[in-house]
DNA sequence: TATCCACAGGAAATCAGGGTGT
DNA sequence: ACACCCTGATTTCCTGTGGATA
């Protein structure tokens, strides 16, 4: 045993002496991390002018008026209230606001968003994880903004407000905070919200739709050639001289405004590319990067959301794989997904048995993801089900499912289920029935 | 043409687990 | 110890339904 490891070691000093040795690609790989804000944001004029002019009123203690930013993923929203933010901070006002960037996607509840807020501001005493009713701690909230914002503004900016929306008591929330003014004696806030969903609208309490929606700013997609240039500026400040082959920024620019337009995929690509570069020490970084980067960025969405998927909804695909890859004449549908996964949860000690219902929404998200697609259809006599289809390659699949500790042993469990006649007759009805 | 299957998917209830103040 | 709070996952209960079959 020992004697093979020594075989494969890993000679760590080597490699350090190697990589400071070899030609560096990044210069600074801080700047195409997602919170870094640019100096200049290119083609984005004038979305900056319309905040400004909505904002600016704010250094002379007036309450800005609320609205609302649509765009794509990507189209730059969250850097560019970013921005202007910044430039409001440095013009020394004596009203200096407030920002508090609220993502509803991580705070992805009432509470937690009054907890965080009230934790921003204030300085000593701090609200619980859990534990206290929501209106005592809006009252307090109230009784601090008055406190430690005095007559100053205080903006909350709600990032990808359209989740809270679409969650329970989402309205309440952005009902309250519309109305925070209305509370407050000497200080006031001003509500921001960012979606890449115009039709969240119609979801939206028409309360809060009058104060928060009467106004809003979009954000068009790039095209290709504006994605060009925030690739270029960018890349001056990420890589090192003439590391960029030339015919590089434009194919990068190509892929990403196949995606709408979208320059965090840009940007993402750009850093895949250089990463790709620098462990392969090479000098430069060249189309070939940026073309094996996307494939790989793509891979590494699909890892990643599956890797922190609850362990019943990797299950539910657990299964789905296991259907594909013992028979892959069957046609996968709900109803066998439920039966295969009731019967692999049973070789997992401690995972409850779940009910159809259950697993049919595990199916939707899935679906959602672009794991899978799954049609609903119905096939007569027979009733209504989902037919299901692997959208990504089964090995991907199989990798990521691998990985997985309590996955790993019946990744080659052969569901007995699917070896009952009664199945194969079904089966082989559907066939033709499609 | 009426029937009827095997689900879809919405709404509300429940449970467990993290807390609170009194 | 007690009553109560918030959340996330799940169950329970439910109504709806497209189209092959009798």
């Amino acid at each position: 045993m020992k004697n093979h490891e020594n075989d494969y070691q890993f000679n760590i000093d080597k490699y350090y002496k190697n990589y400071l040795k070899g030609s560096r690609i990044f210069n600074n790989r801080n700047a195409l991390e997602a919170s870094y804000i640019p100096k200049e944001l290119p083609h984005r004029d004038i979305q900056i002018k319309e905040i400004a002019e909505k904002t600016a009123c704010a250094l002379l203690g007036d309450v800005p008026p609320s609205f609302l930013c649509y765009g794509m993923t990507g189209t730059g929203k969250t850097a560019t209230i970013r921005y202007v933010s910044q430039k409001l901070a440095q013009q020394n006002s004596e009203f200096n606001p407030w920002w508090i960037y609220i993502n509803c996607n991580v705070l992805s509840t009432p509470y937690r968003i009054l907890a965080y807020i009230y934790n921003t501001i204030s300085r000593k005493e701090k609200i619980p994880p859990t534990g206290l009713p929501k209106d005592v701690i809006f009252r307090k909230l109230l009784g601090l903004l008055d406190n430690r914002v005095g007559n100053s503004v205080c903006f909350l900016v709600l990032d990808e407000i359209d989740i809270l929306v679409n969650k329970k008591g989402g309205n309440e929330i952005l009902y309250d905070l519309t109305r925070l003014n209305e509370n407050l004696d000497i200080s006031k806030t001003s509500l921001i919200g960012i979606s890449n969903k115009l039709k969240f609208r119609e979801n939206l309490d028409p309360r809060v739709l009058s104060s928060l929606g009467e106004d809003h700013i979009v954000f068009p997609s790039y095209d290709a050639s504006e994605l060009r240039d925030i690739l270029t500026e960018r890349a001056k400040i990420v890589f090192q001289d003439e590391v960029l082959k030339e015919d590089v920024i434009p194919l990068c620019a190509a892929l990403a405004a196949k995606e709408h337009g979208d320059a965090r995929k840009a940007l993402q690509l750009l850093r895949k590319a250089g990463e790709f570069a620098e462990r392969t020490q090479n000098k430069n970084v060249t189309t070939q990067h940026i073309k094996n980067a996307q494939k790989d960025l793509e891979n590494d969405h699909i890892v990643e959301f599956i890797k922190g998927m609850p362990l019943q909804a990797q299950l539910v695909l657990t299964s789905i794989y296991l259907i594909s890859k013992f028979s892959s004449d069957h046609i996968i549908i709900s109803g066998d997904v439920y039966d295969v996964h009731s019967e692999i949860r049973g070789l997992i000690p401690g995972i409850r048995q779940l009910t159809k219902r259950r697993v049919s929404d595990y199916i939707n998200e899935l679906s959602l993801a672009g794991i899978i697609s799954a049609e609903v259809k119905s096939m007569g006599h027979y009733g209504r089900t989902k037919i299901i289809k692997l959208d990504i390659g089964r090995e991907l699949v199989e990798k990521v499912l691998l990985e997985i500790d309590k996955i790993r042993n019946i990744m080659n469990h052969k569901p007995v289920f699917l070896q009952t006649d009664k199945v194969k007759l079904k089966n082989h009805i559907f066939k033709k029935l499609i």
